[in-house]
Formats: structure tokens, sequence, C-alpha cells
DNA sequence: ACCTGAACACCGTTCAAGT
DNA sequence: ACCTGAACACCGTTCAAGT
């Protein structure tokens, strides 16, 4: 007996079901996750998921928003010079992205319909109205933040060259000799890079836009 | 009869499959992009593809390059001033992504081991060198100039809110009163953010590095 | 309300069989 | 060499049936 159809404390909830989503997806993957294997790690059969979610999209966006969730965006209402704010709040993003790679890609296409994500749009907007920036000049300022920040924790530089110093034909690439370096330090080589255009990006927006902010 | 097995003249060639493919992917989406599909749209059955090519991926990664082959890198080799040469060739770079808009979250993962992409690479970093720049600038500098073009490409920011009035309740989102304005002008909103950005980046390469450079 | 197994219409890929 | 149909191990999702 008790093959039971419904138990009576329920064996799911949204929030069990995006956790172990969430586990999911940074041991193994994106390709890892289909609704039968997600339903087999909560110990529990593949259409049981269709009672919390309509659809498995609906579950990645609930794990993505929870990624966003995770930024940093206090520094928009909080005084803080727009300059650094804009520094602050890059950094923090990446990192909430890059702690879960395997999200992203998911995450950066879709839509800012997700609360996260447009809570993050809000402050940023109002941060930068508040700072004295024209609401166009702010529009501007956090799609362009966006872009950068998602664009450096897609996909990784560095990672895209292979680890041998035979990879790279001369009469190819020619000033690619040394490329098959980088494979051996992606991270610093993303890091930097993302660092050194985030401030560019500051700072140019300062020198060519700035008075039009206060 | 005439059930034949193998014509005498192959029906399929990388080039075919490749084109139908990526017309497939801009007419469609890359979801519609299965191995049966895109045989039936070559007039051949699934297994087929696989005589030309070992694995879907490598199907997509083909597409892709087509794409990214299209870029203009002749800035990088014929004595433009390195910051003329980032400005055009990120305008054609974009230009090329949004032109595949679909192909983008498939190209903007993969690892830069495609010819296409290499040939960018390499162009980039021997221009910004010849430009005076030492080489670990350059390469950050390839870097990030790819984070923020493939991710303006990825992800339409404007496209993220619903043209709706009563969507954003201020009392969530205080600051987005306007933002169902925005799904009206999309491609302005993205276009413009991109400018506004792209010439951020390199005046503020200029203005915090440009002394590395010649 | 919330779980189940069965079923539908798909996948990517392998492989023996045909010419 | 290059195509075929059959087959394998999967998918996301629907639905009637159970409690």
């Amino acid at each position: 007996m008790c093959r039971m159809a419904r138990p009576r404390k329920p064996l799911l909830s949204r929030e069990r079901i995006v956790a172990v989503a969430l586990a999911l997806v940074d041991s193994e993957g994106l390709a890892a996750v289909s609704t039968r294997r997600l339903a087999a790690e909560l110990g529990v059969s593949g259409p049981s998921l269709y009672n919390h979610f309509t659809t498995k999209d609906e579950i990645l966006d609930a794990v993505a928003d929870t990624v966003v969730a995770q930024v940093d965006i206090s520094m928009f209402d909080n005084g803080t010079d727009w300059r650094t704010a804009l520094l602050d709040w890059g950094r923090s993003y990446r990192a909430a992205l890059t702690a879960h790679p395997h999200i992203v890609p998911f995450l950066a296409q879709g839509p800012g319909r997700r609360p996260a994500g447009l809570r993050m749009a809000d402050a940023v907007f109002g941060g930068m109205v508040k700072a004295g920036w024209p609401p166009a000049h702010a529009t501007r300022i956090g799609a362009l933040m966006r872009y950068f920040v998602a664009g450096s924790a897609l996909g990784s530089f560095a990672r895209g060259f292979v680890d041998d110093a035979g990879a790279y034909d001369p009469a190819d690439y020619p000033h690619l000799g040394q490329a098959h370096l980088l494979a051996g330090h992606q991270e610093q080589v993303d890091e930097g890079a993302f660092e050194t255009g985030l401030r560019a990006l500051v700072a140019g927006l300062d020198e060519l836009y700035g008075e039009n902010a206060g």
C-alpha cells in the first residue's frame, strides 16, 4: 500500500525546486537540468513539477532571479557618488553571475521580467536620476552596464584559447604566438579585462557626458 | 526503384548545410534547428548530416563562424588611429551579430576556437600592439570589447520591459513609471545605449591608460 | 491539492544496410 | 563515400487516475 498519490504534506515547494535546480545547474551545467533529472534529484516523478511551475523555463527564470537577487544595489540609495556606485555595483553584479556561470547564458538572454532584474533596473535608474542624469541618459547607463557585465560573465575570453604552443599557426594568426598562454590564466585575464573596461566605461561616461549630471 | 542510398552526386555539402541552418536560425530561431528539421529543410533524412559534421554543435559552430566572418577587421591593418579603429570595429561587430540575433546566445558562450573568431582576435591584438599598447593591455582591450559587443547583441535591454502602463507598480518599482514606454523604442534604446557605451569605453581607455599607447 | 504512470510528439546520435 | 530506416536513450508536456 502507500503508493501514495498525494501526501498530506506536499513533497515539493517552489523554493525547494528552485534551490535544487540551482545546485544542479552549478554542479552539472544547464544541459543537465531536464524535468526528469531535476525531479529525480527531488525524489519525485517528472510531471510533479508542473503542479508548481507551468513550464521548465519558468523554473529557470526563478533560478536566474535568485542569482540576480544577490546583487548589491544599496549604493544607489545611500548617497554614494554615482561613479563609485557604478563601479561597486558592476563588481557585485559580475560576482553574482560568475558565482553561477552556467545559468548566465539563460539569464543574459531573458527579458528583465524577473522581479530581481526589475528591482535592479529600478534602483540604477533611480540612482542615476538622483545624481542629476537626465532620464534618457540614466536609461542608457543602466543598459550599457548590463551589456558589459553580462558579456563579461557569459563567455570567458581566455577560455577561448587552447593551452598548446602549436595551436596557432603564425601563417594564419601572426599575432597569436603567445595566445596559448592565456589558457593558464583564465580568471586573471578575464577579471583584469573586466576591471579595465569597467573603469574605462565610468571614466568615459564622466568625461563625455558628465556635464549633464549633477 | 531508385530508392537510392548514395547518389552519384552528393546531395549535401558543408556549405549548403551551414547556409540552410543559418536561414533556419534566422527565420525560426535557435530552437527550431534540430537535426531532423534541418535535414528535412535540406530534403534529406536526419542521420545524413553526420556524414559531414560529427555533431550538431559543430554545425552551429560553423554557422556562428560565418556570422563572425562578416565583421570588418581591416581597420587594424591600414594605419587607422586605434581609437577610430575600435569604434569602427565595434560598430561592425555589433551589426554582424544583430543581423542574426538568434545565433548570438550560442556564439557568445562558445570559445574562440572558430577560425573567424581567432582571426578577429589576432587582428585586434596586432592592431593594438602596433598602435603602441603593451601586449597585456592589447589582450584586455580585445576581451573587454568582446564583452561589451556580445552583451549588447545578446539580450535587448528594452525588450525586457512590457508595453503596459500598469505593469510596474510604483510601490515595487518607484522609478519605473515610464519604463513601459521603452518597449516601443527597442532598437533606438539599445542602439543609443550601445553608442554611448562604446564612446565612453574608448574615451575612458584613452584617458586612463592612453599614456601606455603610442 | 498534489502526486503517479502512461502516453504523445519530439530530440541527438549510432549503426547496419544499401549503392 | 554518402545516403537510408530502424533503433536507443533521451526530451517537455498533457492527462486521467489515485488519495
